[in-house]
DNA sequence: ATGGTAGCCTTGCTA
């Protein structure tokens, strides 16, 4: 059994007690971390190394930032997107472990829609499928794990209304994450959760937490490869009722290698 | 209409 999960942390230096925390109770073999928020340099590789993990990291200065952490060394690893000339920003870090091809995804918020923000995450996207193609193609045992930013359906936000024009919401949005469907990948928490208004992320303000008035855009993509060996999947809440958490919690999945 | 929170690192940006 390979166990994969995916926690946005919002800076591993604010979080490194929660993640070893998490680590030891959770158990996974794999974990992609998004919002380190700094280089590599400053990632605590010597504490998780002693909590029995190894670490590749694609870091930057205060913002973005993605990790994966795994109990067998990483190999093969790609770090950025493919595609984006000049692209300075770190959020893509792909790898096999374990007999998985794995990519740590922080993908663009995008708001607010019409600015340059906004057109940057559709491109990102854009290069998200063309590169997923190509993994779909491979027909290995993939998983893409992260941050999506996507608020997949009406049924995975607590008031659609209030978020229509959110970038995390808009049409376009939701239709390039299709695309990724479309071509095969799976949404690893709805083949086995039908409930709606199950989330993965509470913002810090207004009492979201306390209120569960979230939004579901941690996600774990499955290849078919893997979708077949999917045993188990789920969103650990525990995490976000720590002090001092992240706005986001972990979730994960088992698929029986 | 505003500001409410958090982290980074400034005097604001990103989320």
């Amino acid at each position: 059994m390979v166990k994969v999960a995916t926690w946005n942390v919002n800076s591993i230096k604010a979080r490194l007690g929660h993640v070893l925390d998490w680590l030891e109770t959770a158990k996974p073999d794999l974990l992609c971390l998004q919002e380190i928020k700094c280089p590599a340099t400053d990632f605590p590789t010597l504490e998780l190394t002693s909590a029995g993990y190894h670490a590749e990291i694609l870091g930057q200065r205060a913002y973005n930032g993605v990790a994966i952490l795994s109990r067998e060394p990483a190999r093969d690893v790609l770090r950025g997107l493919p595609g984006g000339d000049g692209d300075e920003q770190a959020r893509y870090l792909e790898a096999t472990v374990a007999g998985v091809r794995v990519a740590a995804i922080y993908l663009p918020n995008g708001n607010p829609v019409g600015t340059d923000k906004y057109d940057y995450k559709l491109a990102w996207m854009a290069r998200l499928a063309r590169h997923a193609r190509t993994l779909i193609d491979s027909e290995q045992v993939c998983v893409l794990a992260g941050d999506f930013n996507v608020v997949p359906t009406d049924d995975d936000v607590y008031d659609p209304v209030a978020w229509r024009d959110d970038a995390l919401c808009r049409p376009e949005t939701r239709a390039q994450f299709r695309r990724l469907l479309h071509m095969g990948f799976i949404d690893a928490f709805r083949v086995l959760h039908a409930e709606p208004h199950r989330y993965s992320f509470w913002d810090y303000q207004q009492g979201r937490w306390l209120r569960d008035q979230g939004l579901r855009i941690d996600h774990l993509l499955l290849s078919p490869q893997a979708a077949d060996r999917l045993v188990a999947v789920d969103i650990d809440r525990e995490p976000r009722g720590c002090d001092k958490a992240s706005d986001h919690t972990p979730v994960w999945c088992e698929l029986a290698l």
